[in-house]
DNA sequence: ATTTCCTGACTACAGGTGTAGTCTAAAATT
DNA sequence: AATTTTAGACTACACCTGTAGTCAGGAAAT
């Protein structure tokens, strides 16, 4: 996809049901958010309708019910997200962003330990 | 602040002006972002009333012209931001965003050793 | 003193977003 | 067959956002 489109909060929730179980129909996203939110099902279905639209996500007609599934992968999305988000708040500053993070959530010793392989072999 | 409030995009952008220059009359936030952007004064002046209802910043008027100055800090912005962001599009998982972040974006040598110091103070 | 200009106040307006209700046709149930 | 349930389509509506125009009153210029 070249051209992801802007996804909302609410959208985002949706989508990810999605990527997790790949395909779904209506009432299987609405359920699994029921968990999550407090959404009426219309609201979900809004949802599914605003992402179909904006051709975030497809369906197949399966025996009257339609079968939801994402035509964007999460992958794309994030990395859309992620420059938004560090051009927005750090003005496109990556590492002012890392130490950030890094300072004030919280890190098991074993995710230090792996961030820190990684960023052994960025710098290679 | 306790409370504080959403951002948007284009108010971020003045508040970054107001955050650098700690004070700043309208004609002063309208021209730094002049290079920017391709506002016109209005909208500058929009997003500035907006800023003022929203408490995110204060003025005194001084001479019949009013001198703006943020009521909130950059950090506190970034704090909920990261949050907010990081919630919606990592599901609250701090490594994987910064996995992301560290594979995709660029980083000196100085930039990774200075993160890996932050890394091994972390885990002390 | 009259005109012009600047500043802030108010108004505008379309498109996105959160949140949901109603309508219709088909399917399932009685 | 009549009724109820369901799924999707369409409608609703207030608030936020991006983007800006107009108006009124004092300040500056003529």
């Amino acid at each position: 996809m070249n051209n992801i489109p802007k996804i909302s909060e609410a959208e985002w929730e949706v989508l990810r049901v999605l990527w997790e179980k790949e395909t779904c129909t209506a009432s299987e996203v609405i359920e699994a958010l029921a968990n999550n939110t407090d959404w009426k099902p219309t609201t979900v279905k809004t949802l599914l309708a605003r992402l179909v639209k904006k051709k975030a996500i497809g369906f197949r007609e399966i025996d009257r019910t339609y079968s939801y599934f994402p035509l964007i992968t999460q992958s794309e999305c994030r990395k859309v997200e992620n420059r938004s988000f560090l051009q927005r708040v750090y003005g496109g500053a990556l590492k002012p962003m890392l130490v950030q993070f890094i300072r004030d959530e919280k890190l098991t010793a074993n995710d230090i330990e792996e961030l820190k392989r990684l960023l052994d072999e960025r710098s290679e």
